[in-house]
DNA sequence: CGATGTGTTGATTGACTTCAATCTGGGTGG
DNA sequence: CCACCCAGATTGAAGTCAATCAACACATCG
């Protein structure tokens, strides 16, 4: 009985299209993992032991500086692998921000595995690639924009982002949506303080760009007005 | 008669490790190209046409807002590889710093040969997996990090990266060097302006912490200093 | 030697942060 | 059941850092 049989996430991840020998193969080395909101996965700097497929939930990826500030560099989401491979030591924390569930594997059984699967390594420098690009326009995002920006910016692409996790059709943007992320992680990935998201969000709610019917959830009543916030 | 031959970056870029049938494959397949300083080579949202190893001199990688903004999301050194391969669309643009000389492929190619070369791939892989450690810890930089900061941390890179350029043996970081960066340039990786990139060179020079011999030159007289700065 | 692009320096402004007080809502124990 | 608690969120006032605006310096090149 293989539990990939049953994961939710096997046609998106890097495991979609891996035979049924490879699977099993995966499914040996592979164990499932739950870690509660809040729980840290993986820390900066120590090496770097485990990677894994996200099955549900979402987690963060932070680096922090010594006198602790945060800035949140990556999302992972259902489907999205996390973990350094090919290296010695991982330059992130995980952390999770919902209770999620994690299909980990040792790294150097994973290292090892994919060298002999170069199926599986396409697969992961595909999403590798596509995680730089998407990391790269938030470098402009950090660098460049001003605040209002950042949150239009922000919560266009977390109704894109949110919808995806889904199933394999893809869906519109989402009107409606809960998030993830207290003010201060919202911040943390904006490069922002607490306040200054906050009152962002309530001038945009004034402006009857959004509404906020509680803490968590946003609704997007004018999304072209976002989109041209967004600059 | 092969031009990888006698490519000074041959076994530091993701050509090393192809045996010679490999070599002599993708050497059909690329070609040399010279391009000058400024001098685009890709452009942002443009189908993505080709790839490239970046043989000698540097290029930037940018994205820009529609009113001009702009950021520098990566510097691709000798043995690099730029452009986005497996992608419709390149999401930055690469324009020469400085006079520089690349290996060109066109995507479609590069991409078949990628496939059918496992090694070929691995290397691309633990590369982009680099590159993305490296972008990720610069977001850290441009969202959390004040402007003393920033430029510690920029000129402390500098010193480090303008060095591994030359040979494979692993030198030390350079105590004096000739930046790739204009004023501006360098505003643009940090995320600041012009006068205060300007502004906190002099202070550093003030402070003697650093000697500015021309306006390109860098001469670090008090690195301990620079890494307390840096945060 | 002017012309032009690049860089520096100064004065002022403004956006975001910081500091501080207050609010809110979900959970708990009396 | 509801008063209380408390972390998270909002709001306000004041401060600060970097941007903006503006003038000038310097080098390179016809």
């Amino acid at each position: 009985m293989s539990s990939c049989d049953t994961c939710v996430v096997r046609n998106r991840a890097i495991c979609a299209g891996l035979d049924n020998q490879e699977i099993a193969a995966l499914n040996t080395m592979g164990r499932r993992r739950a870690v509660s909101a809040g729980e840290p996965l993986i820390w900066e700097d120590d090496d770097s032991l485990l990677v894994a497929n996200v099955i549900e939930g979402v987690l963060k990826l932070t680096t922090s500086t010594e006198d602790g500030r945060e800035q949140i560099v990556g999302v992972a989401y259902p489907s999205d692998f996390i973990g350094r491979p090919f290296g010695q030591t991982s330059k992130a924390s995980v952390v999770a921000l919902t209770d999620a569930r994690v299909c980990v594997f040792a790294r150097n059984d994973f290292d090892r595995f994919a060298r002999e699967h170069p199926e599986l390594e396409h697969k992961l420098l595909e999403r590798t690639l596509a995680e730089l690009d998407r990391t790269r326009s938030w470098m402009m995002l950090l660098g460049r924009k001003t605040a209002p920006e950042k949150i239009a910016t922000f919560l266009l692409e977390m109704s894109e982002r949110l919808n995806e996790t889904g199933c394999a059709v893809k869906l519109g943007p989402a009107r409606r949506f809960s998030l993830p992320f207290s003010r201060q992680q919202v911040a943390d990935v904006l490069g922002l303080t607490i306040e200054t998201v906050s009152r962002q969000f309530t001038k945009l709610k004034n402006d009857g760009v959004i509404e906020l019917p509680s803490r968590r959830e946003v609704e997007i009543l004018d999304r072209p007005a976002l989109v041209s916030l967004a600059g």
